[in-house]
RNA sequence: GGCGCGUUCGUCUAAUGGUUAGGACGCUAGAUUCUCAAUCUGGUAAUACGGGUUCGAUUCCCGUACGCGCUACCA
């Protein structure tokens, strides 16, 4: 039987999930999801310095709300707390510390890993001067040479250190990448990594190898920053004679000036975007595009079909560029497609708290659907139908070369119209277009010099919706009661 | 500086040792239309550069350029 397939995704709670991340997470998901294999989240805070509180939380809320659900690892329930589940805990990485901690003694036994005790201080100038000398930088070795009983002596008296890597000095190591094949680096140039600081916690190299391995990852999916010190990894799986992973580093997500997606510019912050009224099902569909295409021509798909068509031996090796305009199509898109009911729960907030008529509210969001890219930009497209009153100062009521004149015949008329209307028919726009044109045609008036006086007199805009789906939005009274006052200005 | 990765329209991408190098977003023109939006139709625009290999390279190889990542007792 083929083994189970298990990936994660590893954050460490130092802020707020990014956009790069969404897609970290997605990958793994997708690919457990399609071989009926396990998704786990872990959480990754060995950092104490960086740790933010909170942090875990805000992460696992916004994975939820975009629909991306470990069923292993550490969640949050409904309640908003902090849970972990499943047979391979603690998912919380500083809670594995002494775990970690027999590893590294582990490594020490095998010779694979040994003490220093070299300051902070030491290690800056060693590596200024190296950088003087412009040589690579890098641990020099210095408490490699120690025996063993000189190292245990200066532990036993107290003296403060960290265990570092014993990584070969010559011949080289292949790193073999699902995404990128085989990369190669020499072992004289790959550093004697620390694996457990000064505070006794590991650092990421052991604690999330380590971890992977306890938990039976099979599939490393992270960002590229990591391809680098893939060989240190590789060492510590081979140290302890660890079946490698399948190892697949993602390019990277990147600002309009191809750096590194990153905070300094733009928003990264998942949860903003969804505040901002951005659809999961858009951040989902736009993000796993990113970097991936299942080939052919649809722009659309369903987590359900990405699950269904992921392969992750076709992520591209080029970093892309966010790029925010088709999210927003998308977004378009995915807003349209929205139940009714659901469509509007999302819209009514930006909607005027001092309209208290909740069917009036509806029938603007419907109406102004189609133009939103945001919810929130229904506030200013709408914001003249709440306005008891409009002001007709800056735009023309008259329609090309016509007069004033023209223009008032034309509303004056037109408001007969209205009142003639039946009552039956007033919420219904097709209708009352129908009955309009006709009555425009009867009078062998133009459409254009009729239909824009009336709507610049409904609406005071140079862009919006049709005089009927205004009349029909404002009812008899207050359609009315706008062409009147219309004339009045017009006088 | 060293090491690693990368490079197809502005952006996201597809394709193949032989194609008019395809799609989408954007932009743009037209149709529709009272305006806008939506919709439909059309247009715009790319294989970084230089060498090879080959009958033929965008595709394979080498080099150059450029970009990015790593170079922490951060992840």
């Amino acid at each position: 039987m083929p083994k189970k397939i298990r990936t994660r995704f590893a954050p460490s709670p130092t802020g707020y999930l990014h956009i790069g991340g969404v897609r970290s997470a997605l990958y793994p998901e997708l690919l457990a999801r399609q071989l009926g294999g396990d998704f786990i989240l872990r959480i990754e805070d060995t950092d104490q310095a960086r740790f933010m509180p909170g942090a875990t939380e805000n992460l696992c809320r916004t994975l939820k709300m975009l629909g991306i659900e470990p069923n292993e690892g550490v969640w949050i329930d409904d309640s908003g707390k902090i849970i972990e589940r499943g047979p391979r805990g603690p998912y919380i990485q500083s809670l594995r510390k002494s775990a970690h901690q027999a590893y590294a003694k582990q490594l020490m036994d095998m010779d694979k890993a040994y003490y220093c005790f070299c300051t902070e201080e030491r290690l800056t100038e060693m590596r200024i001067n190296q950088e003087l000398a412009h040589l690579p930088t890098g641990y020099d070795g210095l408490c490699r040479k120690l025996s063993k009983e000189e190292a245990q002596k200066k532990v036993d008296a107290g003296e403060g250190h960290v265990i570092r890597l014993k990584l070969p000095k010559e011949g080289s190591v292949v790193v073999d990448d699902i995404i990128r094949g085989k990369v190669k680096f020499e072992w004289k140039l790959v550093d004697d990594q620390v694996i457990i600081k000064r505070d006794g916690m590991a650092t990421y190299h052991l604690a999330s190898m380590a971890d992977d391995h306890d938990m039976g990852i099979t599939h490393v999916i992270r960002g590229e920053e990591w391809l680098s010190s893939a060989p240190k990894h590789v060492f510590i799986y081979q140290a302890f004679g660890w079946e490698l992973p399948v190892f697949a580093h993602l390019p990277l997500i990147l600002n309009a000036d191809r750096s590194k997606l990153s905070k300094r510019q733009g928003d990264v912050s998942t949860e903003s975007y969804l505040d901002k009224g951005y659809l999961p099902e858009a951040l989902i569909n736009f993000v796993a595009l990113m970097g991936w295409n299942p080939k052919g021509d649809q722009e659309i798909y369903s987590h359900k079909e990405l699950v269904d068509l992921f392969d992750l031996s076709k992520v591209n090796k080029a970093g892309a560029i966010f790029n925010i305009e088709k999210l927003n199509w998308l977004n378009n898109h995915y807003l349209r497609q929205l139940p009714d009911d659901k469509y509007f729960s999302l819209i009514l907030q930006y909607l005027p708290k001092t309209e208290s008529d909740l069917e009036l509210k509806r029938r603007v969001a419907l109406l102004f659907r189609e133009r939103l890219n945001l919810p929130a930009e229904i506030t200013e497209l709408s914001a003249f139908i709440f306005k008891p009153k409009l002001d007709y100062s800056g735009i023309s009521l008259t329609w090309k070369d016509h007069t004033k004149e023209e223009a008032s015949e034309r509303l004056k008329t037109a408001k007969e119209w209205i009142e003639q209307l039946d009552d039956s028919m007033m919420l219904d726009s097709k209708a009352i277009e129908q009955v309009i044109k006709s009555k425009i045609i009867d009078k062998g008036w133009g459409n254009g010099d009729t239909l824009w006086p009336l709507r610049v007199a409904l609406s005071a805009q140079e862009k919006s919706p049709s005089p009927f789906e205004l009349i029909a939005i404002y009812g008899k009274t207050r359609a009315l009661k706008r062409v009147g006052e219309t004339l009045e200005y017009l006088k």
